[in-house]
DNA sequence: CCTAATTCGGACAAATTTGTCCTATTAAGT
DNA sequence: ACTTAATAGGACAAATTTGTCCGAATTAGG
């Protein structure tokens, strides 16, 4: 469904608002432990999201990574996805075929278009905020 | 959503059969020409197609593909899929963290298996014959 | 039997995605 | 100023997916 990269991204995020809303500056080396991610790939991901303005990150000693209460709850999941995977969820035909649009459409066009369509309005319906919710409970559903 | 050698995989297989209601026995080199996909790769995915009992690949000179009728009006596109790409559509939490299930659900786990099983459903009702019905009308669709 | 047309299958190549390593830069504390 | 801890960013490496090439096997027709 998303790149590995896009996952990554949505759980370091999700794991950089719970650590925020406590006040919490957390370091890139902390989040790839408890995300359970490669740590310098995961780095390239947060100066993706960084460059987004979806995380602020704080160079030097002390630094680390953290994310406005703001935007915790402002900020909604398709930002993130978008930032990484661009519009490839949304994009193009299901069959790739390139032709295929509403005045063209293949034989599963309308299918297709309905799956995408509630997909993007789960993404632009969830804030970060949703996703640290019920995960104080169980810090370890953000391990792979 | 799918990968190329699905996507190849599907079109091939509609074009294979739209022109197997006809009574024509295609040959690879114009399945990758009316499907618009690279020959040798097609190949590759019509031998998967042929060792599932897909398609059948009739070798020798005036060989080709074909597919019954019979298997025209059965066949699922949730076959070719799973033929080709596995269950790594429906496999698995939609941030890839391997301990969310129903027991131990991630923020998004419902929604997200709400959206797969549609997309199943969808898969596993929509037959190759269904495929075909819309496209004797245009057949430029199935070009990329 | 020979030839031509075709799929099969293995090895290889290119492109993309994923992941690593190293150096530069930045900032806090002493 | 120096040291230390951190992110930034570029170059590189590994893995996966996509795509190519070529010889072997098969079959219809002359």
């Amino acid at each position: 469904m998303f790149s590995k990269a896009c996952e990554y991204g949505i759980r370091a995020a999700t794991y950089i608002a719970m650590q925020s809303l406590n006040h919490r500056r957390v370091s890139l080396k902390e989040i790839a432990e408890k995300i359970d991610s490669p740590a310098a790939f995961t780095a390239k991901i947060l100066q993706i999201l960084s460059k987004h303005n979806i995380v602020d990150s704080i160079k030097g000693a002390y630094g680390g990574f953290e994310i406005s209460t703001a935007q915790i709850y402002r900020l909604k999941l398709s930002k993130i996805v978008n930032a990484i995977d661009g519009d490839r969820i949304y994009a193009g035909c299901g069959l790739g075929l390139k032709q295929c649009n509403a005045d063209k459409p293949c034989p599963v066009h309308d299918k297709f278009v309905d799956i995408r369509n509630d997909l993007q309005q789960m993404l632009e319906n969830t804030s970060l905020y949703e996703m640290t919710t019920g995960l104080e409970i169980g810090l370890t559903y953000l391990k792979r």
